[in-house]
DNA sequence: TCTGGGGTCCTTGTGCGA
DNA sequence: TCTGTCGCACAAGGACCC
């Protein structure tokens, strides 16, 4: 593990655009175009913006109804998650030349120590050029590249490496902006502490109201006064942050520490019958993603957002893992019908956390002679949808005019369909 | 303007055993 | 036996990130 006081040259490359500069290659008419790519329902949010969308205050996240008020000649195109994951495998490989040592963040971002690769291809700014004209030369995508000592620094520099959209034009970034050691503090004081990793609208609101608007604001603030507003560990967090430092390393191989689906639904479900059907294909979809990985999960949490926006999870913790999707539905199928469901439901989520090593339990009922074999019909259902894929085989309940309607992984990522 | 889906991490409150 | 408290695990929710 490499400390703070050791010297380290930590890049973070992120890809310009990276959805919609996905979609131009294979739509090239659509370039100088305001793009969005997201969900295209009413329900849905945009995931990207071309820089031409986004001089209209176009902007990931944002609700696609507004980004449709605010830019209605853009093109909208629904998101290819499939294969922006693909891609993004293509990006993967060509930083993986320069180091090992890659800590992916996103599809479209990752953090690169290049501290042992200086000598090979010279300094940080050289290789972030190096790997700029590699991802435009190979794969035709943009990307800015940040170069400073550590992690913290070198995503502040690389927003300062790309293009910024204005009302009447489009600025184009210098692609690499290095914060070389010693001039840390120059670049950090002048900047909103909302720029800070950990500060978003909650914490901003409390840091305005004792007086804090920049970096260098909270630099000269009180530690104990910080502490009174954010608490302890907060207080000690955004203090590292304003001073710079951050000892973090770049790991390449960051096991998940939870895994689930979450759906919100194009319109309201109010009747249990109808519920309970969802929990059935997300438990289902959640538990296959878990044995393809070899896990199970401990802790199994049900979320449930209402029609007003509340959102309420209830959890349960097993002493054994989990992956089966029957014994799943055992654990959460009573807390569900423990919920009432009749105000309207929007969403509904399932995941699983205290990931392990799934154990096979036996409980009485498996030693039943007449009691079916779950693991056996799960396996065979496994390899079903590893042969013909996720649609071809699924709960009797998750048919719907006559077809299986799996859960999508990422394919309404970004908010469901207008009801046909 | 009205808010997705995938996550991580933290705080607070509570129950329980030593 | 009763009471206080400490540490731990868990539950729920909030904030934040891309």
């Amino acid at each position: 593990m490499s400390g703070p006081s050791q010297h380290r040259t930590i890049l973070h490359a992120d890809m310009d655009a990276f959805f919609v500069s996905v979609e131009l290659r294979r739509r090239p008419e659509l370039a100088g175009q305001p793009v969005v790519v997201g969900g295209t329902g009413n329900r849905g949010v945009v995931a990207a913006a071309s820089y031409e969308a986004r001089r209209f205050g176009v902007h990931s996240a944002l609700p696609s109804s507004v980004a449709k008020r605010r830019c209605p000649h853009a093109v909208f195109l629904p998101g290819d998650h499939a294969l922006y994951s693909e891609v993004s495998k293509q990006v993967r490989e060509i930083f993986d030349r320069f180091t090992p040592l890659v800590e992916p963040l996103s599809l479209d971002e990752a953090f690169l120590d290049v501290t042992g690769a200086l000598r090979l291809f010279g300094d940080g700014r050289s290789i972030g050029r190096q790997i700029r004209a590699a991802v435009r030369d190979e794969l035709e995508l943009g990307c800015s590249v940040g170069v400073a000592p550590n992690k913290f620094l070198a995503k502040l520099a690389s927003v300062e490496a790309k293009p910024i959209a204005h009302r009447d034009r489009i600025e184009p970034g210098d692609g690499v902006t290095v914060i070389e050691p010693g001039t840390e503090q120059a670049f950090l004081d002048p900047l909103p502490v909302k720029r800070l990793w950990g500060v978003g609208p909650a914490t901003l609101e409390k840091l305005h109201r004792i007086g804090i608007a920049s970096v260098a604001d909270l630099r000269r603030v009180d530690l104990a006064i910080l502490t009174t507003s954010l608490g302890t560990n907060q207080a000690r967090h955004l203090s590292a942050l304003a001073a710079g430092a951050d000892d973090r390393d770049v790991e390449p191989d960051r096991d998940a520490k939870s895994i689930g689906h979450e759906e919100t639904y194009p319109v309201d479900k109010h009747t249990p019958q109808e519920v309970r059907r969802e929990l059935v294909r997300l438990v289902d979809a959640v538990t296959q993603r878990m044995r393809n990985q070899g896990v199970g999960a401990r802790t199994w949490t049900l979320k449930v957002r209402f029609a007003g926006f509340t959102t309420i999870t209830r959890s349960i913790t097993t002493s054994d893992t989990v992956d089966q999707a029957y014994e799943i539905i055992d654990l959460l199928g009573p807390v569900l019908d423990g919920i009432d469901p009749s105000p309207g439901v929007r969403l509904l989520g399932v995941s699983g956390s205290n990931l392990g090593e799934p154990v096979a339990q036996l409980s009485f009922d498996d030693i039943a002679v007449d009691t079916p074999d779950w693991t056996a019909t799960t396996d065979a259902l496994d390899e079903i949808r590893s042969r013909f894929g996720t649609d071809a085989i699924g709960p009797a309940s998750s048919i719907s005019r006559g077809r299986i309607d799996p859960v999508r992984r990422g394919g309404q990522q970004w908010g469901p369909d207008d009801p046909s």
